[in-house]
DNA sequence: CGTCCTATTGAAATTCTTCAACACTCGTGG
DNA sequence: CCACGAGTGTTGAAGAATTTCAATAGGACG
């Protein structure tokens, strides 16, 4: 994949991009996360400082209470954020699909635990960098703000689901969001995209607050109802008809 | 209350704040809220810009899915933020307190309803005069992000009460928030400290995803187990060992 | 082909909810 | 001053949803 990145310089078609670092070009975040507010110049500063990185599926990227040194751009994959009672119950109280920023700005210490939950490709900046790059441009800051707001009220809407829905419910809200916030694996969208789905039973269990049998069995309630279809072993999933998974949702 | 305010100019014994608007004196989102970083000129600025509203316990301040055209400061009492069901199920999905912001910047419409817990004053100013202050001020932005990230972690916290919690343990978690959010009402802090509970049963069952019912049998239990103290009508209560109560919550 | 890991299924146990009745507090008006 | 009523909180017993425990199945991979 890496390799297919021509070496020799790019031809200058688009003269605004021209100057934008080659590893960039193809980078989603550059395009709908908060890079996109970098200017070229700005871009290849950053660009001196982002190291990559790859995570398999189920290794940690961060563990909670651990220092915060750096932050990171998710490339590709799915990261789940989970907390930890001390008796081993887990919660996972988010996902974030690329391109988001992963990291808590000013914060000493992460509260949370980030695990690959596909495999992951990262582009990972310090703490220092990104502070002195939010000093330089306020713009930055703002983006980030949207990013946390947009968290906040999606946190707000899994608190709802959490709290008030049942479990059947629970799983339709979590295909939907699958639905809504991840890239299918087929070009087209509409009812005939196919999704993966990101997660081990255990880990839907533990975004929803069930347990994996309880997740099994409203799954197979599920493909029963022709609610949500599924393919390749249960790893991936086709919504027929959007609206009538949303009003599933409650 | 308001007319013990002085009619007389104040006497300028404090340079620094001798130009600081009246009305701002005794607040508490001067001192700890996004007041806090404002200088004296724009403070009085802004109070031109401000109204006070007062709202009795159990009524509404904001509606989801109203268009923003406000937002504001609260400077006494407790907010309910809530979410609503097509069937009525009710979720709350935050508390706030006096001093924090209340509102959500840069949206056209509030997906979350806003209801007085208590009696509730709040000091209000246009979402245009806040734009206005932001672009001035980066430092400003700043604050509210700081803000929304502190609500993030606050509500990725009750996620992980909402799904992996016992009843019992929920109900731990409750005071133990107030506990540690909220001002006693006698002077004194530590185990002395009085708080009132600013919710009614029905509300903590909706914070908590639980039935009143579970609520009020939990509060019977942690009442027996000494735990909680509670006073004037089970209206107040007292905590005899934080870390005791921190520990049930799990 | 066997092993490991994940998913599914069944039956019993548990927690929490639901429904129903009752108690308490507080303000109002007789 | 007491009675009444509305709103709120408590308690009990039955029911339902979900969990727990245990067994089995299915794939992926060496």
């Amino acid at each position: 994949m890496e390799n297919s990145v021509p070496k020799q310089r790019p031809a200058r078609v688009d003269i605004h991009n021209s100057s934008t670092p080659v590893l960039c070009l193809s980078c989603e975040a550059r395009h709908k996360g908060i890079c996109s507010i970098l200017s070229p110049s700005q871009l290849i500063e950053l660009s001196k400082h982002t190291t990559k990185f790859s995570y398999d599926a189920d290794t940690e990227i961060v563990a909670a209470g651990m220092p915060i040194s750096s932050h990171a751009n998710i490339m590709r994959g799915v990261v789940k954020l989970s907390k930890l009672l001390a008796d081993g119950r887990l919660q996972i109280v988010g996902l974030q699909f690329a391109p988001d920023f992963l990291g808590r700005p000013f914060a000493k210490e992460t509260l949370l635990t980030a695990e690959a939950a596909t495999d992951v490709k990262v582009c990972s900046f310090s703490a220092r960098v990104l502070d002195r790059m939010i000093e330089e441009t306020p713009q930055l800051e703002h983006r980030l703000h949207e990013q946390a707001l947009r968290e906040l009220d999606e946190a707000r809407d899994w608190l709802l689901t959490l709290g008030r829905k049942t479990a059947s419910e629970k799983l339709a809200s979590f295909f939907y969001l699958i639905a809504t916030h991840s890239d299918p694996e087929n070009a087209p969208s509409g009812p005939s995209a196919i999704f993966e789905i990101p997660l081990k039973r255990v880990d839907i269990a533990d975004f929803l607050g069930l347990t994996a049998e309880t997740v099994s069995r409203q799954i197979a309630k599920l493909r029963f109802t022709g609610l949500v279809t599924f393919h390749n072993n249960n790893r991936s999933f086709q919504v027929p008809d959007l609206q009538r998974l949303k009003a599933a949702c409650a």
